[in-house]
DNA sequence: ACAATCTGTTGGGCATCCAAACAATCTTAC
DNA sequence: GTAAGATTGTTTGGATGCCCAACAGATTGT
């Protein structure tokens, strides 16, 4: 027995939805991935490795989030022991650093994520893929 | 004073990345224009509407969701005065169909949602906003 | 020196979602 | 026909991710 798709109504033309499908489908792709943390804490590692030292509150700022939403994410990485709290020059900021430990999952990391990038671009051609990133970038520059 | 934005490191080049970046600048543009409903709630409606009748677990099937998660969802709707369940003919089932109050939300919030969408797709031609939902079609098809 | 501002933190709360278990109901096999 | 299995909506419990308000310690501006 073979169901019928639901009828989409106006969804199918709205960004907003079209966005958020592609969205969770890369989601999806990415959990059965890179096992263990999720792409916003990827995310997080990837950005403090390019910026070693960058205080909690510019992190949170680079990523929209509230810096009380911060803390417990740091906390978690650092219990993890892949990064690390060094009280500032200015004594109120914590910079952050990768751990030997958070480099090295952070470059395994990176390789699932090459493979989860093929998979979900694999309907793409590199010219199809450039210019959907391009696209996006008009929509949140 | 003015900071020196982050070093974006691989991000910018992962499609994952980017795409949740769009999906979130849109959500919030949502989020303060169509007040009252989240995205997904509104899309619950829309399809309530092409497919009067349409039961929760199927409804649940089309956005990938649990049907546990579906009562609650439906629980709020229906404690809006906008969906209604009605008794199947299998009498496991509920039909969902929307209220005359939903069916005005709806046509109300379906022109905020014009709005909404002119506002984030303002910088695109409407060639790109074409090409650019078909290239998402191609990532989740 | 002293008020204003900034940083990280805590605690409370909200929204969204899943998994397991259950009763009522329907379907399938015999 | 009837017993076994599958499906539907539901309840309960828990996980996650996020924000806001308030706070102490530190810094900055006047």
């Amino acid at each position: 027995m073979v169901k019928a798709a639901l009828r989409q109504g106006a969804l199918p033309d709205l960004l907003g939805y079209r966005l958020r499908l592609a969205q969770q489908a890369a989601f999806r792709d990415f959990a059965a991935s890179v096992q263990g943390l999720s792409p916003g804490r990827i995310g997080l590692l990837i950005l403090i490795d390019a910026n070693p030292g960058v205080t909690q509150s510019r992190l949170a700022e680079a990523v929209r989030r509230d810096r009380s939403t911060m803390v417990g994410v740091i906390d978690l990485l650092e219990g993890r022991g892949l990064v690390e709290r060094r009280r500032g020059d200015d004594r109120r900021t914590n910079g952050l650093w990768l751990t030997r430990a958070g480099h090295m999952l952070l470059a395994r990391a990176l390789r699932r994520i090459a493979e989860h990038e093929r998979r979900i671009a694999s309907r793409l051609s590199p010219a199809e893929r450039r210019r959907l990133l391009e696209l996006l970038g008009k929509i949140s520059p």
